[in-house]
DNA sequence: ATGCATGAGAA
DNA sequence: TCTCATGCATA
């Protein structure tokens, strides 16, 4: 039934003052500062267009019990999905991503240890306890500048790496490593650059701390500034990604290529502080996404143990795990992809070494206004 | 703030 | 298939 290409994207419109999906908690985000009505452009939701994603053959549809409000439409099957808000398919690429990638090597095998790096060199503050093969990853990126610069070339997702590679803790030159060196153009003793060229990880940490108290005093919610990426500049993120900023839960690339969009805002919050610039939420209407499977504790302990046996299990071992812990498989395999990309996140797993900050002397004591909102 | 999820692109 | 960027939904 239904071969593919039956149904199409659902709706997608509710241009005009699109309440809010659910109330929130009574007591997060709307810091409704100025909120301006603002023609969204459909032209924006390019389809993938050749090819539906129906390859897969994975159908959530069905055994779930989705009587909650379904957020996914009844498909039987179309497993089609409308991208909200591309990247660009035809954006003239102003400045959306531009980090170019390091090297990499053709292959890696290893499994021995997984790689936990700590990308923010071990200049000082906080080094993961216990992690002593903190291959500093390298801190060069053959940029050659966020946007404007670019005149063409790299489409638009141009920062795919996989650090593997295990460095030396030092960013230092460690003369014959055997892997074909990196850095030996800046880093000469002073580890900060304000906004341009490659950040180090030292200088992500200090932007996404300001960052995040210059947002709070303008009375931003993470959710504007997402917002307000998108009107401004093209590329719209949501609440979580910006959250994800401050926190430097991202991957240094992605650091490295949000803070340039950040930082601009910042300065066209700070100067604009009271005109209304356009913004718009284009709600994510449409979107049949699984319902998120909660995987209880018990259960999780259980992957986590597999986890630390091995972090890459097979599809075979996959299905082997699924089906001693009642998870379905896909689950499964999302889960540890999950955990693989914590762990190349910064912040260990359990969060930040507390302590760790406020010792630049840039952040207070103690916060003297408490986040008004999130 | 985070957990689970989707999807494009690279291997 | 995995990685990586990103986000909806949720605690």
């Amino acid at each position: 039934m239904a071969t593919a290409a039956s149904n199409h994207y659902s709706v997608l419109t509710t241009p005009s003052s699109a309440p809010p999906p659910h109330s929130e908690s009574g007591s997060m985000q709307q810091a409704t500062a100025y909120r301006d009505a603002h023609t969204l452009l459909q032209n924006d939701y390019t389809l993938p267009g050749s090819g539906h994603p129906l390859s897969h053959a994975h159908q959530w549809i069905t055994a779930l019990s989705h009587g909650d409000g379904a957020p996914w439409p009844s498909s039987p099957l179309g497993d089609q999905d409308v991208k909200p808000i591309l990247q660009s398919d035809r954006e003239e690429l102003q400045n959306s991503a531009s980090l170019q990638q390091q090297q990499r090597h053709p292959h890696l095998a290893h499994q021995t240890h997984h790689d936990a790096r700590a990308w923010r060199t071990s200049t000082a503050t906080t080094h993961i306890p216990g992690m002593a093969t903190s291959d500093g990853q390298s801190l060069v990126y053959s940029q050659s500048g966020f946007g404007l610069g670019g005149p063409e070339q790299m489409h638009h997702h141009s920062l795919r790496d996989e650090d593997h590679h295990s460095h030396s803790p030092h960013l230092s030159e460690h003369g014959g490593g055997g892997q074909s060196s990196l850095s030996h153009h800046q880093h000469g003793g002073h580890p900060d650059h304000s906004d341009e060229d490659t950040p180090t990880s030292d200088d992500l940490e200090q932007f996404a701390k300001q960052f995040k108290q210059r947002r709070i005093k303008l009375g931003f919610t993470q959710a504007d500034v997402g917002l307000a990426l998108g009107t401004l500049y093209g590329n719209v993120f949501s609440q979580t990604t910006i959250c994800r900023f401050e926190a430097l839960q991202l991957s240094f690339k992605n650091m490295c290529k949000l803070k340039p969009l950040l930082n601009k805002w910042l300065e066209e919050a700070d100067s604009t502080s009271g005109s209304p610039t356009s913004l718009d939420k284009i709600a994510a209407q449409g979107r049949k996404r699984k319902k998120r499977t909660s995987i209880e504790v018990g259960v999780k302990g259980a992957l986590e143990s597999h986890f630390l046996k091995s972090p890459k299990p097979g599809a075979t071992e996959i299905t082997s795990i699924a089906d001693s812990l009642q998870l379905e498989k896909e689950v499964v395999r999302v889960w540890f992809c999950n955990r693989r990309q914590k762990e190349k996140r910064m912040t260990p797993i359990g969060g930040q070494l507390p302590g760790t900050e406020d010792m630049y002397g840039d952040t207070p004591p103690h916060h003297g206004a408490q986040t008004p909102v999130q």
